[in-house]
DNA sequence: AACCGATAGTTGAGACTTCAATCAAGCCCG
DNA sequence: CGGGCTTGATTGAAGTCTCAACTATCGGTT
């Protein structure tokens, strides 16, 4: 077991020695690698043949159809989502060309743009999300017992929440 | 709470009504789609910058440095990685045009092509294997209490291994 | 030996993301 | 009012991934 270990650099200077992950948390560490590979996979076919769309956009819809008015501002979406601003809007854009979304002007200020879902939108989303949702049973939900996925949420909370930024974290 | 609900179609034929996600497992859920859109966001942030190569690019360095003679086939590396052949095909490419692996023709059978790890590629995982594994545990397993990552591990082992496949499944 | 379906890998086009540069509008301060 | 900084959003180029089509080899069959 000693030749072939991950381990590129066994004997550091003892200053700043990287703590390596043990080898249980290496183990847990691959599995989430191909557990959310496989996962991320099979949701994105789903919907990309069933509906002809990616998940990225089907996200967008979602967050869309919960809005008021079904009506969010580019910057609201990328925040929400945690994608780029640069990547909602070309995501934006393709979905306008075919006619999910639509740009409005925002009207209290004048650099923002609304993204309003049209009614083909909707009507797609409404067709779209059963299949989603049997899918994300499927490869997610229904393969674990209840306390156990209501754990991975409770743990994927934190990351989503990130490492504690205290005022010595050197941010500007 | 009841106007913006995300679900299209409250009221469905009765007979192949699908099973919305409860209340939790949506909150769950979300943050999952959160808390691993951030994850990857950070690791490759963090290996782009410090070393100049993605994610899976590392990953397969990774795979390299613990296989006998750090050679692995294309098919076998994709399938460890649950990536594409082609990805990999096109990844392995511009890794090799950098000089950090190479490929041999594979003896034993015609088809196959083995990737070799180059020593330049060694050095690099060397060197950037400390950065990675900190942000590993900044962006993860220091956040969380290690019962709770190692059920996550346990969870997504799971979600790996993916929905049992049973003789009534159509899979031709 | 010639065939045929399955497997290994590549290729190129199109789709998607990232990154840096750009533009426009808001905000603050003198 | 008139800078100058910050924020919101877009653009285009470069990089990456997916998908379908293709080539080549292997294995089993006759």
């Amino acid at each position: 077991m000693a030749e072939t270990t991950p381990r590129p650099a066994q004997a550091v200077g003892p200053a700043d020695e990287p703590r390596w992950l043990t080898a249980d948390e290496q183990v847990a560490w691959r599995s989430y690698l191909l557990g959310s590979a496989r996962l991320a996979e099979a949701l994105n076919r789903q919907l990309e043949e069933d509906a002809g769309i990616s998940l990225s956009e089907y996200e967008i819809l979602v967050r869309l159809s919960e809005a008021p008015l079904r009506t969010i501002r580019m910057s609201e979406l990328a925040a929400s989502l945690m994608h780029s601003r640069s990547r909602v809007t070309h995501t934006v854009t393709r979905m306008q060309k075919r006619g999910l979304v639509d740009r409005r002007t925002c009207l209290d200020d004048g650099r923002g743009v609304n993204c309003v879902m049209t009614e083909a939108g909707w009507q797609l989303l409404v067709r779209s999300a059963p299949g989603h949702v049997r899918a994300v049973r499927e490869n997610l939900v229904d393969l674990l017992p209840a306390g156990q996925f209501a754990a991975l949420g409770e743990a994927m909370g934190a990351v989503a929440r990130g490492p504690a930024r205290d005022a010595s974290d050197v941010t500007g």
